[in-house]
DNA sequence: CGGCGTCAAGTATCG
DNA sequence: CGATACTTGACGCCG
């Protein structure tokens, strides 16, 4: 069991994703903010290990304008080394990474110039993983995309489009329940189409669920996850921020919550990405709680 | 150097 | 019909 979080540390005064315009595009700044990207998520990692934090979402912007056409920049070998490096310092440390593509990409629209679009941005991030040298358990995950008025047809193109990916995308591809259109049960189409596992989300599923109890939910998305491809089943947890719109992620981790949602795993495996604003702050003391539970049995000497 | 308008990309909903 | 929300504000022009 890894305890992650997502994109950002405040911690560090770094950042992995700096970008720049894209009218101000130019092969110069581009190397200089993939440079000063991979050199943070290096320190990132870095004070993720040394605080048990085992698991980290990295940002889509590592490489600028990474599946754009502007970008005619050959990244790929230019930073195949600090690539590789980053890559062997996750497996040296038992890392697991993920990328959480943003939401252009949309693989059902019915739009062709958009879903191309959006498999060039998956191929961008699944070579970032290939170029780490890190395999199909690190994951992609995305959501089911968008309606149009019409669900069985919007699936039927999810699927169409699934069998024309990549075999590097297409082994890493998860998908999330959503809290407003794709339920876990309409994923579950989907897993049951082509075998994509479903990433769980406790808080979407608590604002778009068809009754299912949480422990039941849980067990259902899990068993989507091939052990020996896909790893150890990952999955995000947050907190309705009280007071907000439906959805709203919490400020911080409510700590009663989380240890009540724990009892809901009833001992099954996952890595748990905590989508909550302050980030590695509530990581740490979602990573107390868990060895208070006995749930981390590993790192015994993490300082916070 | 601080303020603030704007930024590659999509969809659906809320006012 | 424009603003807003989504995993994440921050780039960069202007004064």
């Amino acid at each position: 069991m890894k305890i992650g979080y997502p994109c950002v540390n405040d911690s560090l005064p770094c950042t992995s994703t700096s970008t720049f315009r894209l009218a101000s595009y130019s092969e110069e700044r581009l190397v200089q903010a993939v440079s000063n990207n991979l050199a943070c998520l290096q320190r990132i990692l870095e004070y993720n290990v040394s605080h048990g934090l085992l698991f980290f979402r990295m940002g889509s912007g590592i490489v600028p304008f990474g599946s754009h056409p502007v970008n005619t920049f050959p990244w790929q070998t230019h930073f195949a080394a600090e690539l590789k490096s980053v890559g062997d310092y996750i497996k040296a440390n038992n890392l697991r990474v993920s990328f959480h593509p943003d939401q252009f990409v949309v693989l059902n629209s019915p739009d062709p110039g958009i879903v191309e679009r959006s498999v060039q941005e998956l191929v961008y991030q699944g070579s970032v993983l290939d170029l780490m040298g890190l395999d199909s358990t690190m994951k992609l995950q995305i959501h089911a995309g968008g309606l149009y008025g019409d669900m069985e047809s919007a699936l039927t193109r999810w699927i169409a489009t699934y069998h024309t990916l990549p075999e590097a995308v297409k082994a890493r591809l998860v998908v999330e329940n959503d809290d407003r259109l794709y339920s876990l049960r309409s994923c579950l189409r989907l897993h049951e189409a082509v075998g994509v596992p479903i990433l769980f989300d406790n808080l979407h599923h608590e604002c778009l669920n068809h009754g299912e109890p949480m422990a039941e939910a849980l067990a259902l998305a899990f068993s989507t996850w091939h052990p020996q491809r896909d790893g150890v089943p990952m999955m995000d947890y947050s907190a309705q921020s009280v007071g907000e719109r439906k959805g709203k992620h919490t400020a911080s981790l409510d700590e009663a919550l989380f240890r009540e949602f724990l009892t809901h795993l009833h001992g099954h495996d996952a890595d748990i990405m905590l989508e909550i604003k302050d980030k590695e702050a509530s990581a740490h003391r979602a990573c107390a709680i868990m060895h208070d539970v006995g749930l981390l049995v590993h790192a015994a000497s993490v300082s916070v």
